[in-house]
DNA sequence: TTAATATCTGAACAGATGCTCATATGTTAA
DNA sequence: TTAACATATGAGCATCTGTTCAGATATTAA
């Protein structure tokens, strides 16, 4: 017969507690996780590549990435809120550009480990 | 009246050129964005920061995140196929480590950026 | 073989996510 | 002010994701 309990079992007790004392705080793991996934989509990661050349607008954005320019909008939100772009304004334009050397830290990263 | 027609406006047809020139290739952004996926969940992050202290099994990572023996598993095959995580097998148990060094370092830039 | 342990896998479901659409805000020029 | 343009925002919806549950696979010992 089944059991409701809890069914973890601890095989080394002394590893757990050594992962827990050593992990980030709540907040990091939480920060952390937020930063990651606003890098986990093609099109925010396309416009951070496409960024990588030089600043640009909403409207160019959306025309490079096919889609439109409300969908480009709110993941430029997402972008700013992770502090990965900044931008400038000109007039009515909005331009856009990399905050810092991060994100090309990051990709690099990245890419080394895909092609291994 | 509202159109239909695609509205997508182009202001530096130029900037959108040079972005498509240098952009990655689809193989290469579709690897990346599951490579930063894998990387932007709770759950698959702190079981990366646990093996950073050394190899644990599946029984010791599930007591460690509180979640079920089932799920942790379920992650564990995406950060295989990730190739973030590699195991090794002592009788029924299987140990799980960091498959290199490249984990560290991406949490290193995101904790950098992300303390500003 | 059988029983016990450790892990894996597929189905199902709740919650998160990314898009489009409609609308609002902000800037410039007439 | 009004009109036109550039961008932002909220709602709604289809899709994706992470979990649990039930059951399968694999190893070891009796």
């Amino acid at each position: 017969m089944p059991t409701d309990q809890c069914l973890c079992r601890i095989i080394h007790q002394d590893r757990v507690e050594k992962a827990h004392q050593a992990i980030l705080s709540v907040q990091e793991i939480d920060q952390l996780t937020l930063f990651f996934k606003a890098l986990a989509d093609q099109s925010r990661l396309k416009i951070l590549m496409a960024l990588k050349q030089g600043e640009m607008c909403v409207c160019d954005l959306a025309a490079f990435l096919g889609i439109s320019e409300s969908a480009v909008s709110h993941q430029l939100r997402m972008l700013r809120q992770m502090t990965l772009v900044a931008n400038r304004r000109e007039g009515p334009v909005l331009y856009y550009r990399l905050t810092d050397d991060h994100v090309n830290q990051l990709v690099h990263v990245a890419l080394d480990h895909i092609r291994e």
